[in-house]
DNA sequence: TTGAAAGCGCTAACAA
DNA sequence: TTGTTAGCGCTTTCAA
């Protein structure tokens, strides 16, 4: 044995079966007998082979590659660096695809032509798909076609995925803002058909109603435009709002500003607390307290996954959404909170 | 000819000349006549081929890849997410990577450790390697072991590289001040041997001499909390401020609160002009005027010109920096140049 | 200078 | 069920 890797040739050889066997074996196919697997197996282990990727993919046709996948209404430039949480998806599977001989293919679809786009890439991914940002519906369809598919967002119960604890999330939020003694807590939501903000939404809803608080909503798009005018909007309708929580950090950044505009202060007249802790969240004035999402932790969950030969059906994994404390909410009357600034 | 896509086989049977042939001329090595080389040319040309990457890399034994390289002084964990301007060097790498059979490798190197794990990059990369962010004699280091490379920023002169004009982007945002009225122009700048930093500052004192202006300067480093803090020392230092260049709008980020803090108003009281055009621009309240850093662009263009073969030795393009205007400016007095929300 | 031929490490028909 | 045998498309010796 040489002290090069070991090819499947080495591990035949140790097996002392043929080439076609043992490639039978490593790649999980029938027609092999379970002596002989096991033998294989063994040898394997012994060597500690590790398939060459590149011939495989020679022998092929086939790639193997992890195909991250967005669709998004908008697909105009920049939508990837600018938006804060599809931009930590890939920070998150880069190093999982590390010297695995993997590549990283990254599709931008638009949501009027997704399910041809989606069938396309149904059709030559390898390792698998994994949704940074998708509607159930079309998860579902990508599902139908191929099992391998993470989805980082709640989708169909059929498609496996990573799920954050976006109901729980929005819970918390909201009882942090009722114990800082705020009585007026507004929301603004995200797109009503968004699933994490469906869920952000009823957290707020079922936190609201335990508290017997008032159900003081307003619709934004995930945008900071929309978060701007529903802030706005949410003012005007309800002057008395003491306190906001609202479903993703872009959108509070604009709310900030029109609380600003209409003459309140945050976190003295209006405290908010955000959600996603993205870059936007210490860049607003003041920097905001918000419900942190670990995006780049899910994110290479589900690479790893897909790397390990796929998730089972119905496969999930739960992250937890935690409180980030910043500046734009106020210190609890007792004890110290200090924000970061 | 079949539908299929042309191998080099079918190059050399169209050119009347053995694989070999074809792979030499392919390749540019020597050992091909002149005659020979441009039948296999015209046959490359006529057919539209293109190698196949994989079975290149299996033949070579070496994959084919782009290394991003990112020198940081700190490796906490999520650094690229939150990294405005990093952030973008990857969706502008990928989309080139597309259908080409190429991976991307990102790595993120720490300052302490760099010299040794660049020797190793070096030693590995194929395509070559983009410089995201580095020192210019780590560059220099790196590429002295290694011709291909591209950087972003500016590094050593003999270092192929993308440029952005920086010093007359800050020339200009300092003109525009002046235009709106503006006589008292202070500046936070990052990192003093950072080269963007450098250029920035550069074209700041020049735009302050021409125009009379006096230098009222601080230090910042590229950081939101650098760029508070920078502010604040600099209102106390000079109460009559009325205008900040700010060299990232990360930094203006933080500037912005400072202010903020300080009673003053932007943009009545303090006007302000960032940099880099990052998703922190719209965040901060209000939204900042700022000079756009083609950094998706630049990307492209390095990536593109690492497929092409590598960059000849000191390689340079250029690219502009525009002003966009938004809220963190006053109105000119006359005309309209009105600001997004 | 040119071409024939042997791989690179693996998969997948096809036989046995 | 197992093994034999072609390739996948390219590079690279080695002879000619």
């Amino acid at each position: 044995m040489s002290t090069l890797k070991p090819t499947i040739e080495d591990v035949a050889q140790l097996a002392g079966v043929s080439r076609a066997t043992a490639s039978r074996v490593i790649n999980d196919v029938p027609g092999a007998s379970a002596p002989l697997r096991e033998r294989v197996r063994a040898a394997v282990a012994e060597l500690g082979y590790q398939p060459n990727e590149t011939a495989r993919a020679l022998a092929t046709g086939r790639q193997r590659a992890i195909d991250v996948i967005v669709v998004t209404p908008d697909l105009s430039v920049g939508w990837l660096g600018t938006h804060p949480y599809v931009s930590r998806v890939l920070p998150g599977v880069m190093p999982v695809l590390q010297g695995v001989n993997a590549q990283l293919r990254l599709h931008a679809v638009a949501q009027a032509t997704a399910a041809d786009e989606l069938d396309q890439i149904a059709s030559t991914t390898t390792l698998g798909a994994v949704f940074a940002e998708i509607t159930p519906d079309l998860a579902a369809h990508f599902y139908r076609r191929c099992r391998r598919a993470v989805s980082l967002v709640r989708t169909d119960p059929a498609v496996p995925g990573m799920e954050a604890d976006n109901f729980g999330g929005a819970y918390e939020a909201v009882n942090r803002l009722h114990q800082l003694g705020h009585r007026r807590i507004a929301a603004i939501h995200g797109p009503t058909l968004n699933p994490c903000a469906i869920d952000r939404r009823a957290g707020y809803l079922q936190a609201t109603q335990r508290l017997g608080l008032a159900d003081l909503s307003a619709d934004g798009n995930f945008r900071r435009e929309g978060g701007y005018d529903a802030a706005q909007q949410l003012l005007e309708r309800h002057p008395d709002i003491d306190a906001m929580f609202i479903a993703c950090d872009l959108m509070a950044a604009g709310a900030v500003q029109a609380i600003t505009a209409s003459g309140r202060r945050v976190p003295d007249d209006v405290g908010i607390i955000g959600f996603d802790d993205s870059i936007a969240a210490v860049c607003t004035n003041p920097p905001l307290t918000t419900m942190r999402l670990p995006v780049e932790e899910m994110a290479s969950s589900a690479a790893r996954l897909l790397l390990a030969g796929g998730p089972l059906r119905g496969h999930r994994q739960q992250f937890p959404v935690d409180l980030v404390v910043r500046e734009s909410t106020r210190e609890p009357d007792t004890g110290r909170v200090g924000g970061t600034r």
